[in-house]
DNA sequence: TCGCAAATAGGAATTATTCCTATTATGAGA
DNA sequence: TCTCATAATAGGAATAATTCCTATTTGCGA
């Protein structure tokens, strides 16, 4: 996402914040700000630490509470995980995700066939189903010629 | 998984410690056997207190060491999950998971069509895929009804 | 500008998970 | 079957992630 981008996100957050009655706080924009920057799927701690660096008094909670309401209102979506951290994703466009096993890292794909997938008639029985995610498992670029070089 | 294919399951694994040297114990078992039981992907403290009603001196702390265990070993899977706890899987055949968004239950589905899933060509840049996981989201039958009902 | 409700900072509390270590019990060998 | 070495366990302490509490601050409507 380019600079300019992230600014438009933000501008529209603000707005959106405007319309519900919610006070769109400096620590609201830089954090959501922060995300929109990113490819990374970051966890809290990630964006508290960077988050930091233009709002040192910023705390930990805050981050904590924004990203949840960020998520409560639609505007970014919390990533599953294996690992015991949550990781929170600002790319709302309808997308898939690479994770390493390795590193954890987590990137972003887009895939048209999935996204006219038809759920099975087994799933029916189940429930209606909102969304299609995909997850492949493997290991990444940068992991795979690590290995490479260690042995 | 009828009661018979749960018992096997428990003596192949027997079998494999023997094999590879490490003791049998009474509490894997009874934690495998838990898990294998039920296909509701449950997280530790559930099997807990579940293995608990036939072993009432079992450690929570076990539990996790051999969920753990069980998973290095590629018997059982951990279950990527939006909340805050791992959650765990017996059933090692190539399957996907609708998961509830209202309730958290995640049930399991099969699908040829999603098996032959093709990673797009833009994915080989990412890395080198090893499996692929599906997650249907939506709202499960029992949380559709129960919201039909307060409105 | 003023006043107030909403939001924050900072620290305490809670929850999930892992670590530590004295004790127990599996299983190889006699 | 009995014995013994040691892998594994129980239970509690420690740690890590997240949430709660509350005095103070701040956005923003009037
Ligand atoms: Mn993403
Ligand atoms: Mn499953
Ligand atoms: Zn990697
Ligand atoms: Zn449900």
């Amino acid at each position: 996402m380019t600079s300019a981008q992230v600014g438009q996100r933000v501008a529209g957050f603000i707005a959106a914040c405007r319309r519900q009655g919610v006070k769109a706080t400096r620590q609201r924009m830089e954090i959501l700000r922060e995300l929109a920057a990113t490819g990374e799927h970051p966890d809290a701690e990630t964006v508290f630490s960077r988050v930091r660096r233009r709002l040192p008094s910023i705390s930990l909670d805050t981050v904590y509470r924004t990203l949840h309401m960020l998520q409560e209102k639609g505007v970014i979506a919390r990533v599953p995980s294996m690992q015991d951290r949550a990781r929170f994703d600002a790319n709302m466009d309808r997308h898939h995700h690479f994770v390493c096993t390795v590193c954890g890292r987590i990137s972003d794909f887009y895939s048209a066939a999935l996204d006219s997938f038809a759920p099975p008639p087994a799933v029916r029985a189940l429930g209606a189903v909102d969304s299609v995610h995909i997850e492949l498992r493997g290991r990444c670029r940068k992991c795979r010629s690590e290995l490479k070089k260690n042995k």
